[in-house]
DNA sequence: TCTATATATTGATTCACATCAAGACTGCAG
DNA sequence: CTGCAGTCTTGATGTGAATCAATATATAGA
């Protein structure tokens, strides 16, 4: 099985950031969070004639499925992603959220097969980076292999903190970590830390969280009667920016 | 800070396997595990240059320590080691346990600095790897280069593994499956499936799995009941292998 | 626009695991 | 062998989140 991208997509309209969709990681206001390297010109431009840029991908439209054959990793462009995998009865378990500049599919290149699926929460944008080629250049370029083994690096140690959050905290703890960790990687795009609208719903977050909907839900109202958010569905504002981050820390 | 190996430790008694104390990796028996290559002699010896093998590594000694300066990666020669976390409040979370022919440490190629502790929970003995040299090799080994990929790859996935039991599953289930896990492990490294020696205590099972002492202590009064497992102590004996994959299924 | 369907909130009840508590076993030091 | 500290087991009780249930709100489709 192969690739997931739109095929029949439309073009991007004018809230989805035409100025990214034809560029090169040279000018990508982006590169700073995806490809935070020293690279000479001659290097951006090896680099970009191994990306594709796909066409926009539809909400809820996949990526790429488990089981797929592993071809590529995809940085996000615009849009946000979910990465996830399906329990043997059927639950989902959400192992990341993806916002632009971020990185997925690493997980594929273990067995040559994709053993998570990604799907897009809203219209998003792409780039598509084949991984055979990544290998080939990353042997000619050693920042860029070094790049890619801290980048997965990182994976590793989101996904330990994940891990933790699961096993030692609380329900409002863990929302309130998602919230800080949502409202940082906005803040790193020079967007809002304070206000912003969460493309994810309330299922994804319990999902995400390991808690079901009822739990999110409860937890959100809390928040808002300790003002410590003003919740308004998926608006969120953070009024009492240093009382999340005690909710988050509370015995952990 | 540095690398936390033995400095005044033993030479090796009879039980710690001294035929592998100074081998290469060319005739190590757990290259097929550890180093799974298609290599040239000429590459394994270059290999052998860079790994450094120490001296045993004695029982809940430090391999290194959440915050030391990241320098290398180690493979595990016999015994076992745990990575763990501790939260702020002081508790702890165990991300793995390794085993001879795995890997560990690749959590501190993001930061360069080690995002988790690692703690031997028997005499252990482990080949140290270099990680800047491991980098210039991988260069200049494409093959190398991959198989680090992939190493990293695959405890992305093993990470998610864990963090779906820990979101989806019960007591019952999550214990079912480590000891499936081990067994496994056992039965690559061509040990028993059905008959081990756990090297952790109940403690540490319990801050893997995410639960306390004495649910993992009652878990397994329950499988021995059911006449899943036999267990004496640490000594587990596997009577219905097939029940245990069961288990560990269940509704997940 | 109106309807249908998914998503979100809130309340009442239940349950799996944590916590608290006590005793038994293990293994090491003297 | 004896004593002690650490580890493990088992029981009684408490609690945070799941489940069950009903309603409210938002979103998409006709």
């Amino acid at each position: 099985m192969t690739i997931h991208l739109a095929e029949a997509g439309e073009t991007l309209g004018p809230k989805a950031c035409t100025h990214d969709y034809q560029v090169s990681c040279g000018n990508c206001r982006l590169s700073a969070i995806c490809l935070p390297l020293a690279l000479e010109n001659d290097d951006i431009e090896q680099l970009d004639n191994i990306i594709q840029r796909s066409k926009p991908i539809q909400k809820n439209q996949h990526l790429y499925r488990e089981g797929d054959d592993f071809q590529s990793v995809y940085a996000v462009r615009s849009g946000t992603l979910k990465a996830y995998k399906t329990t043997d009865d059927g639950r989902e378990q959400v192992t990341g959220f993806y916002f632009p500049g971020e990185i997925l599919g690493m997980d594929g290149i273990s067995n040559n097969t994709h053993a998570s699926s990604a799907k897009s929460l809203e219209t998003a944008a792409v780039c598509e980076i084949p991984f055979t080629s990544l290998e080939k250049l990353s042997t000619l370029m050693p920042s860029l292999q070094r790049h890619f083994f801290q980048l997965m690096s990182r994976e590793i140690t989101e996904d330990q903190q994940l891990i933790t959050l699961l096993s030692k905290n609380s329900a409002d703890e863990r929302v309130a970590s998602l919230m800080l960790s949502i409202s940082t990687r906005n803040a790193r795009r020079k967007l809002s830390a304070t206000q912003f609208r969460l493309p994810m719903s309330r299922v994804d977050i319990g999902n995400y969280l390991g808690l079901t909907v009822e739990t999110v839900s409860r937890v959100f109202s809390r928040m808002q009667k300790l003002e410590i958010l003003r919740v308004d569905n998926k608006e969120i504002e953070i009024l009492d920016a240093e009382g999340l981050q005690e909710m988050a820390n509370m015995g952990g």
